[in-house]
DNA sequence: TTTGTATAAGACCTAACAGTCTGTTTTAAC
DNA sequence: GTTAAAACAGACTGTTAGGTCTTATACAAA
């Protein structure tokens, strides 16, 4: 058990700095010697534990990347609370991470989908699983505020998650660029006129 | 002037397929000798006409990319009706492109932009260019919006031009990934929301 | 102390890639 | 038809990358 202690907290060492190294400069910018180097690991204790790159990066999906989108997007927004409230923290708070440049893993996703859109099949299906978590989680919490009348009846909650899904992953593409934090404060403006279009009232449809 | 024609072809010929292909495989994934095999091209040849990859890059923005991100994303909103109006039917036409799974030029942006944003800063200020130019004219639009009475006058332009640049990468990456043609008629959908919020009424901020 | 296993080191292999260089063909001018 | 420059062919180089393989060390059990 000792052993198997050691074992994982090399692997996990491995698998940060990986990501690390893979959001900065890409995964096919980035060498397994890079990382290693990071480290000062050899190559053959990368490969002792891992089969090859790849392997390794969907470890990294799975270990890090999930966790990261559950406790930053997808918790922050369950609850019985108005949602609208809920997801206008929840984004106020990721992209406020995102601006002092430390990891903002909904933008991590962004890139590593560009990335790898059309390109690599089997690691696309990893990423897919954590939007499509996203993307039910939202539509439940949408569907949720329908429910609890904090959200007009008629509102398209699929729609509604697709739409918000897509101003994040934009905003993070833009942010990354320049002027994060003014571009910040903008969108979160946007972002609320665009849910007072959702609230209750007649005119809505 | 002949021989500068004919000259004038060739790259042209390069540069279509050389998008083509960094568009499919992106920047660092595709070869020089990929584009040289599809043309059935040699060495010689390229290195003939272009000093080296980069710059091969840097003319096919400035040739390619920032026309037609002129041609489908600016000229089209460029007008005195109303701009809301004009940009939903931009947006449709872009979008609906991209579902045939034609170069949709907004997307080749992102894609682009998420390549090398700090991984290559010579390429990476040509692309903010671009995008620069973009939210410009969104920002006039909105403007022009204003003045002629269609939008509210305590509406925000550049912060609803950076919304829905947000907005229109993000959903270009969703759309790549599954199920095109709906999503785009769900963020159409929404958009549509947003706009209303937009249009003058008395309550809006 | 010995022994066996887990962990790691690093030399090495092979493929791919950006870029160079020398030589050949094409083309236009005279 | 000769000539010179433009346009291209393709072998070659230096480097980097993912992955393999043999060897060395750490460490627990006997």
């Amino acid at each position: 058990m000792d052993k198997n202690l050691k074992r994982m907290a090399t692997m996990q060492r491995m698998q940060v700095t990986g990501l690390e190294l893979f959001y900065k400069n890409g995964y096919y910018n980035t060498s397994v010697d890079d990382i290693l180097k990071e480290l000062s690991l050899s190559k053959g204790a990368f490969y002792y534990h891992f089969d090859s790159k790849e392997d390794f990066f969907i470890q990294i999906i799975e270990n890090l990347l999930v966790r990261k989108v559950y406790s930053m997007l997808i918790e922050p927004i369950e609850g019985r609370d108005n949602p609208l409230e809920l997801i206008t923290n929840c984004f106020e708070n990721a992209l406020e991470t995102a601006v002092h440049n430390e990891l903002d893993f909904g933008f991590v996703l962004n890139n590593f989908i560009t990335e790898f859109n059309g390109r690599n099949e089997r690691i696309m299906k990893h990423l897919n699983d954590i939007l499509k978590i996203w993307e039910v989680n939202l539509v439940s919490a949408i569907q949720k505020g329908k429910f609890n009348g904090h959200i007009d009846r008629h509102v398209d909650a699929e729609g509604v998650a697709l739409f918000l899904m897509s101003s994040y992953l934009g905003i993070r593409t833009l942010m990354a660029e320049s002027s994060p934090s003014s571009r910040k404060y903008r969108f979160m403006s946007q972002l609320r006129q665009y849910f007072k279009a959702l609230e209750i009232k007649q005119s809505t449809f």
